[in-house]
DNA sequence: ATAGTCGGCGCAATCGATTTCCGGGGAGGC
DNA sequence: GCCTCCCCGGAAATCGATTGCGCCGACTAT
């Protein structure tokens, strides 16, 4: 009993009535005319078979899955898991549920990832994947295929996106590095593919020039990724150096994580030795000690109103707190 | 052009042939036999219009999706990513992709997931949720509905579950701190409704009364939730006590970090004051420093194992190192 | 009393792909 | 020259739910 097969036909030959009287019964809106005693007995026949519809059937017909794709680089990094959360919950509020795809930074995963939810007809894409080449999201576009941009943004058009203000919230670091005295500032850039590597380099080096304190990128490294590390392999380009700096900026807290870890390797200590902060504030950076500086992202939030664009509206932009 | 709303028989029109011939040429077996002139005419007409099967029609007809639904208590824990992914690389593997359910030890999220999944027609259940009621699965089994338990046993059935020896692994925690010499080893146990929980206090507890250090709770609490916050409270309890225990093991990583804490807190440093281990070995506990001695747990190796039980057999024990 | 109205619900088409059944036509054997 | 067999591919049913159209019976108004 209560097998799930059971479908509306069987639901209708349970209550004696049409299987278009069971759909209308269980989702046709209130003001349809149904006698009470019908719904009654069609319900009580639904409940009876432990009737479940059949959501892909529902979906052929109805040309919509309630179902979004979300690309993110990887779910390891502590930076994502919180602005999916934040995205799940506003999609189960619609109704909709996730299909999360882990791209690893690698554009082959990504076309196939994109080809496979396009084929799953998913209602729409929440794109945190840094690497997907504007090109394709250029053809998303033409499509007019429902995505938003999650912490990024792609060339050439106003695209729905929930960003942060990466060179504000970059010069404030660098603002308060200075302020802590510091005039030998060190970068540890992102990865110059994404656009959070660029934005975030770029507004700590208007902030650098802006005090005077831009060196001409002697004390700037790239790392290859926003990875522990890559972070650590790039710091120890820095840090080997006669002209060691006495702060670093990574550009986001796992590149910190990276830094520290070479930092200490080098018999530095931080804060000591050296200033070090990061950006996002993830869940760890809480829990070194001492506490790694860093900028805080509201994470969850940026999730959430990626998974709402209705709401949202367009080019949301959350300005990141210290 | 190439808009993916060409269906196969718009593909069947361009290339002159019926909508069968096509569904045939795209994805029947090589042995079929078809012209190869009929062959490519098919292909190039696909081709030409940027033909994508609907997989919800696919669906509905083959009644499977190809589409795996995974119960996860809370993606934010860093135990969890990293099983998550080796899931999900050996679900791609085999044409499978996954929808993720962040269950927020929450019964009524699970109760409403499973529904949805099951509404969905997923194919099968990776349930890594620890809280999920033993009828709800006994259900399942009784439905023959395919599932994999992730990390937890549920009573009364031998279902594919992928495992960690989590008494062996909590014993030899035991067996290290006394080999260091501690004689007051205190116990932040987790919550005792998961089978993890249940397991690991067990297996300690045994190991300290192989070694005659047991006393009788004294030392021992139990935390509410495998978190930070949760280890934070608990170990207070177990800190402001006049006779503090000289070793501390948490009942995984995060109640390890919430220890730590605490213990700062209290001034006491680590190791130096107090000895902590921990258990699964998740990312942030290589990260501060001095490193939290734990358990290593193969974490991705679990999940790819959870989604090819084909492959996996049963009752798949991971025997987890130090 | 009859026409007109409306409530209640059945009929059948539809979404897009797969698959079984079957028929046409060409080739080969006797 | 006719029959058989095989190759190729068309026709139609099917998966399960939704929905526009319209039938039927009852009620109302004149």
């Amino acid at each position: 009993m209560t097998d799930s097969r059971n479908t509306i036909v069987d639901v209708a030959r349970a209550a004696g009535v049409h299987p278009s009287t069971v759909s209308r019964v269980l989702n046709g809106r209130p003001d349809l005319n149904l006698r009470a005693e019908t719904r009654a007995r069609v319900v009580a026949a639904a409940e009876r078979l432990g009737y479940r519809p059949s959501a892909v059937a529902r979906s052929l017909r109805l040309r919509r899955t309630l179902t979004l794709g979300m690309l993110v680089p990887d779910i390891a990094n502590p930076f994502f898991p919180p602005i999916i959360k934040g995205a799940e919950s506003a999609a189960n509020e619609r109704g909709y549920n996730l299909i999360l795809c882990n791209t690893e930074d690698s554009s082959e995963r990504e076309a196939t990832y994109l080809r496979v939810l396009r084929e799953r007809q998913v209602d729409g894409l929440l794109i945190a994947s840094s690497f997907m080449a504007d090109s394709t999201i250029a053809q998303l576009r033409r499509e007019h295929f429902p995505f938003v941009l999650l912490n990024r943004v792609a060339r050439g058009g106003a695209d729905l996106a929930v960003l942060v203000d990466n060179r504000a919230a970059a010069g404030r670091v660098i603002a308060h590095l200075a302020d802590l005295g510091h005039r030998r500032i060190g970068l540890v850039a992102g990865p110059q593919t994404t656009t959070t590597g660029v934005e975030r380099l770029a507004g700590a080096r208007a902030a650098l020039r802006r005090r005077r304190l831009d060196d001409g990128e002697e004390l700037t490294v790239v790392a290859e990724a926003f990875s522990e590390e890559a972070g650590y392999r790039a710091a120890r380009r820095l840090l080997v150096d006669g002209a060691r700096p006495t702060a670093i900026f990574g550009a986001n807290d796992l590149i910190a994580f990276g830094v520290l870890r070479a930092a200490r390797e080098a018999g530095l200590g931080v804060p000591a030795d050296l200033s070090l902060a990061g950006f996002n504030d993830i869940l760890p950076a809480a829990l070194i000690e001492p506490p790694l500086t860093t900028i805080h992202v509201p994470q969850r939030e940026m999730g959430d109103r990626a998974a709402r664009p209705c709401s949202a509206g367009f080019q949301t932009c959350c300005v990141a707190d210290f």
